[in-house]
RNA sequence: GCCGAUGUAGCUCAGUGGUAGAGCAGCUGUUUCGUAAACAGCAGGUCACCGGUUCGAAUCCGGUCAUCGGCUCCA
């Protein structure tokens, strides 16, 4: 199973209209609640957005709130595409006139490219003196002092390649050196033949001193740099030309604008609420996990806390794959080298492995990038009838890959994780049942975790690239099965050549984090690679050998990730079943502590010898205080009690911080009468309760 | 890996060449409290690490390590 790609930044036309449930769903960096909350008003909330999104899928609103800022207060409710629209003009020219200053603060600079992107935009710049973070402001101020010129934009079309290649070496370079065309001339090459070549050129002068700038550009811009009012320069970075290491690193320079100074501020803040939501910080907030540079870079530890969250996660997903017919499997996390040349990952996923393990001179172990070899030992360790067929065989594997160091970022991307792995061994006649299988296990899973906005993308083949294993024939034969079956189903894709899985293409699921970036998380891959290069076998009903072929699936992807996900999705909020601590009890005062340790016992659903308990007379029997039975309920809810001498106040502050779903406060009065004071995360106090009528409560919570 | 930034107490941060600071968390004591921070005291740091400059370095310089943002949005 193979998990690759790096976040994504594409620009994405989005419902406009998105905004405004979300702006009701999150007010003031509230945190987003789930839809299937029980609560009246986010269920209210949900419906609206519901109905504001009619046409397509319930999506979720996290998503759309860095892009729906992008596209400007007053366009939120047009329909046009955000590069038809004005703000896109704005940024673009707002990277011509970043350029402008750049050309006058540093004679000599060579441009590359500066295009518009879905926040703001960029500049990429080639100079021997280093722009550090410091020279922004000077940038800026430049920038501003051009734009209050109100220099007018105008476009110029080059008659022919001569004469673009002439504006090019004579005006573009503004006298600062033919060697500033440099990029800019390789540009011109890479425009196609018959495409018309335009230029976007602006100047005024100003005390007698003439400012003057000219760019190939394919546009289009504003018309005046004076329109250019409310932006900032955000960042630096290095960005090799072309996307391609092998080429020279250049400087790239982020910045963004916008058309009012309050969606500036907007976005801004924006910026500073997604800090919040950032599941690294609340990773360590809420007990999740922890890493550390005495275990290495991108191993994390999973605490109590996180640990629960996984184990919740593992056991629901795991009763879902019961339910369709899958086996458990347990495969070691090391395995000899030769295991791994056969399937290719040697050639193919070189980079990615950790240093090999020598054992004496007899072999050489790797520790495992994927778990894929190891199934398919499974399935050729006896030989197959047709009639057993499929074989879905699944793994919580734990792998391990030296990702890059820049590359690693919290449990999103680390170098060990978990994934749900499954390989599915399937009939030809099979195949496309069982992809569909796999992609409605996977909707139910997103469901579940209240992931409903998602796209899809259909990683291929990159024709230009050997690192694939395979013929071209199995190759289209498993993008042909992949496509039928999107189209059965009415699921729509993209397709991204380039992205596929080195033994074959894959579907895969693209889901953005806290500020707009996109990840991969769950994948269904159709192989006919591996099945060959292992020789997989079964005996039909001919009582000949036929090739099986392979599904790889994942639904979360990554376990990591996916909580990494989840964390800022909910920012930190877990729905009430995959939150560690359901319910925290509060006794009011020492003299509660038993009452709370009662309840705590009827919850649980069975006793539970609690060390604690031994302090405090005649807690931990329900009865003593006529709690009665309660209603069969779901076993094993996750309970703490916060017996700490601390003031009611602040319990529940601490709680709430903690995100804990319900707070029960007990105290003189509930005991008399055997309730419970309920507190839940969103509504605040609820007043008391029986047990029952709390428990109640909970289920309608999920 | 590469470009840029950051690294001071468990956490968030102040401290720009002259005796290491605050709030929260922790510990101790007092308080036993009904819906988002009780009060007081105590303790806690090789200022990431190594080297250099200086009478003197958290502070200036060099290196290393770690973390953060970015590195195929293609005129």
């Amino acid at each position: 199973m193979e998990l690759r790609g790096r976040p994504q930044r594409r620009q994405r036309n989005r419902h406009r209209r998105l905004r405004a449930a979300e702006r009701e769903l999150w007010p003031n960096r509230r945190r987003l609640v789930p839809f299937d909350s029980s609560t009246s008003r986010v269920r209210r909330l949900a419906c609206e957005a519901a109905d504001l999104l009619r046409g397509g899928s319930l999506r979720y609103p996290a998503r759309s709130t860095i892009h729906s800022l992008g596209q400007g207060g007053h366009h939120a409710m047009s329909t046009i595409p955000y590069e038809q629209s004005h703000l896109y003009r704005l940024r673009h020219s707002a990277a011509h006139l970043m350029a402008q200053a750049l050309t006058e603060l540093y004679p000599g600079v060579k441009l590359a490219i500066g295009p518009p992107i879905e926040n703001g935009f960029y500049y990429d710049v080639d100079l021997d003196e280093p722009i550090r973070e410091d020279d922004l402001p000077k940038i800026e101020e430049r920038m501003r002092e051009l734009a209050r010129l109100d220099q007018p934009i105008v476009k110029r079309v080059a008659r022919d390649r001569d004469e673009a290649q002439r504006i090019i070496l004579e005006e573009c370079t503004l006298g600062q050196g033919e060697e500033t065309a440099l990029y800019k001339l390789q540009l011109l090459e890479a425009v196609p033949d018959g495409e018309e070549v335009s230029f976007f050129e602006q100047q005024s002068s100003a005390n007698g001193k003439l400012h003057r700038f000219i760019d190939l550009c394919r546009g289009p811009h504003i018309e005046r740099t004076g329109e250019i009012e409310h932006f900032k320069l955000m960042s630096l970075a290095g960005a090799y030309w072309r996307g391609d290491v092998k080429n020279k690193q250049l400087q790239r320079i982020y910045g963004t604008a916008f058309e009012t100074a309050e969606e500036l501020e907007q976005y801004l803040n924006f910026l500073e609420e997604a800090k919040r939501r950032d599941h690294r910080v609340l990773g360590r907030e809420l007990g999740l996990f922890m890493s550390s540079p005495k275990v290495g870079i991108g191993l994390p530890l999973w605490l109590p806390k996180g640990a629960i969250l996984r184990e919740t996660m593992i056991d629901f997903l795991r009763s879902e794959q019961v339910k369709r017919g899958y086996q458990p499997v347990v495969t070691p996390h090391i395995a000899s080298i030769r295991l791994f040349e056969k399937s290719g990952h040697i050639i193919t996923f070189k980079e990615k492995l950790f240093p090999f393990m020598e054992e004496g001179e007899h072999d050489t172990y790797i520790l495992k990038p994927m778990n894929c070899p190891f199934h398919i030992e499974i399935y050729s360790s006896q030989l197959r009838s047709y009639r057993d067929l499929p074989i879905r065989l699944a793994e919580f594997g734990n792998v391990h890959r030296l990702e890059q160091t820049g590359e690693v970022h919290g449990i999103m991307r680390d170098r060990g994780f978990t994934q749900d792995d499954a390989h599915l061994f399937v009939r030809p006649d099979q195949l496309l049942a069982e992809f569909i299988g796999v992609v409605e296990l996977m909707q139910v899973v997103l469901n579940k975790l209240g992931l409903t906005d998602f796209r899809a993308r259909l990683g291929t083949k990159d024709p230009s690239s050997d690192k694939y294993v395979g013929d071209d024939e199995n190759w289209a034969l498993a993008t042909a099965a992949i496509e039928q079956a999107c189209k059965q189903m009415g699921l729509d894709y993209e397709v991204s050549p380039g992205d596929a899985a080195f033994y074959g293409p894959k579907l895969d699921l693209m889901i953005r984090d806290a500020i707009g970036r996109d990840w991969q998380m769950g994948t269904v891959q159709v192989d006919y690679n591996l099945p060959e290069r292992f020789d997989l076998e079964y005996i039909g009903e001919d009582g000949k050998p036929h090739r099986p072929i392979m599904i790889h699936r994942a639904p979360f992807g990554s376990l990591d990730r996916m909580i990494g996900l989840l964390t800022e999705q909910y920012a930190g909020a877990f729905p009430y079943w995959l939150a560690p601590v359901q319910v925290a009890i509060l006794p009011i005062s020492d003299r509660h502590v038993g009452y709370a340790e009662a309840i705590a016992r009827r919850l649980q659903g069975f006793s539970t010898p609690d060390l604690q308990l031994a302090q405090f007379e005649g807690a931990g029997d329900p009865d003593v205080y006529g709690l009665g039975l309660l209603p069969p309920g779901e076993d094993r809810r996750r309970i703490e009690i916060d017996h700490r001498r601390e003031t009611l106040g602040k319990k529940i502050r601490e709680n709430q911080r903690m995100k804990v779903p319900f707070m029960l406060i007990v105290g003189d009065r509930d005991m008399e009468a055997g309730t419970v004071g309920v507190r839940s995360r969103e509504d605040g106090d609820l007043g008391p309760m029986s047990l029952a009528g709390f428990l109640d409560r909970v289920e309608q919570a999920g």
